[in-house]
DNA sequence: TCTAATCTGGGACAAGCGTACCGTTTTATG
DNA sequence: CATAAAACGGTACGCTTGTCCCAGATTAGA
């Protein structure tokens, strides 16, 4: 059984338990590459996917578990203390979780990191469209303030994303999620823009998505105080010219 | 005039001095450090002024140079391998200057990194207005494309600048600089439109600055193959859209 | 049961970092 | 010339980093 609540292999200056996290249904989606020594990604996926043929994969679990810990916790250095605060320490420390456990799970800080990356990409996009799909009113004034206020939150976990998407730049291990961040955002407001009445092709809906990163990226850097007003402002302009 | 090859000596408006420090990653912090051994960069202006007969004057010719060759170093360094490659050691072979130097004209690396962002803020603002002043055809069309490509030149310089950009959203000591950014895209593209014959206010600029950002920061980071005739449609569409 | 694979975690390593120390050289001024 | 200040530069300290090693615990399959 893979009980490891009451379990004894936890050392003893491990306090430290589940700071702050939100999930468990599925932290160890990862699309990444394999890792070298621990559970390659592939296997942990096929484990969540359920494949009851598969023999022992029942002592994974702790394993995956703490997989998921581990990346959780880089997600949260990343907003909190950005790039540079993703260290194994840090990581290992924050998920509760000996050192050599973040190696033996991530063959080097660069697969963490891209994992990580590709985590917080697939939140972010399911918090956007959570939150655009709330949306019932279809008046463009409404239309344009969802659309400039669907950023505003948790704003050290934006400029970490941002941070993120910077590096794909110079790092092509991180362009395919970079691209599945425009992409996903492409089509979320493809998605919203065509409920709200808009008939719009891949072109309008770029415009609208360029501006967007813009306003978004100067907003979370700056955070001056007119930026709510202006995002809307700037929103609806856009709105108008695609109509 | 004669000295600015290399780097301005500090730029009238910019003492990125600032003595009440707002950093809060520096680890040890052993005892006031003198506030800085080196020259005082807000003294140098004078030294361009044209008065020979002042006294020790030569001296500080060379450490001035040396100042720039640094800054010029850190500059490079920056847009090769981002934000992490500026260090101490690195700068310092990059200048042909003796590391303790380093310590020597900036009193830390943060200060050093800041005067870097300033420095490259100020060149880039001077070669985009340079770039768009040579516009003279005033067709829409031709608009566009010297907008979409106002930024397109020496990708790795435009990704460390985006990246320094973005730090600002953690170090209040950038803040300033990151304003400075935004504020001169926003004049150039305000003098330029102006030129052109669109006559627009503050909001209409601020559409169209965004709209680059947003269209800038993709292209930079992805470096899509469509993207150059993208962004002059995306453009022309802004274009329209205030007109 | 036994055995081999997997998982765990403490510790150590070399490399790189920012920065301070401190003697030496250069310069300006009395 | 003398002397103090400024500029210089070699070097070392203290610390953090990523990664590796290896012995012990746990588990799966025979």
């Amino acid at each position: 059984m893979p009980e490891q609540a009451n379990s004894p292999p936890v050392p003893p200056g491990t306090p430290v338990r589940d700071p702050g996290r939100g999930r468990a249904t599925e932290p160890v989606r990862t699309a990444g590459p394999e890792a070298g020594n621990g559970p390659d990604g592939a296997t942990a996926r096929e484990a969540v996917g359920g494949d009851p043929a598969a023999p022992g994969r029942r002592r994974q679990e702790r394993a995956l578990r703490r997989r998921g810990a581990l990346l959780d916790a880089a997600v949260a250095l990343l907003a909190e203390g950005g790039f540079a605060a993703v260290t194994h320490r840090a990581v290992a420390q924050r998920a509760g979780i000996p050192l050599a456990a973040t190696t033996y799970y991530f063959s080097s800080r660069d697969e963490l990191v891209a994992q990580a990356f590709g985590l917080l990409v697939d939140r972010e996009l399911t918090q956007m469209r959570a939150s655009l799909n709330a949306m019932r009113d279809r008046s463009p004034e409404r239309l344009a303030q969802v659309l400039a206020d669907a950023y505003a939150h948790d704003r050290p976990r934006q400029l970490g994303l941002w941070e993120l998407y910077l590096q794909a730049g110079r790092d092509p291990a991180l362009q395919g999620i970079a691209r599945k961040w425009t992409d996903g955002c492409e089509e979320i407001v493809a998605s919203v823009l065509g409920r709200a009445g808009y008939a719009c092709g891949r072109s309008e809906v770029r415009f609208v998505t360029t501006l967007l990163s813009g306003l978004w990226l100067e907003d979370v850097v700056e955070a001056r105080p007119e930026g709510r007003e202006r995002a809307r402002d700037v929103v609806a302009r856009a709105l108008k010219a695609i109509s």
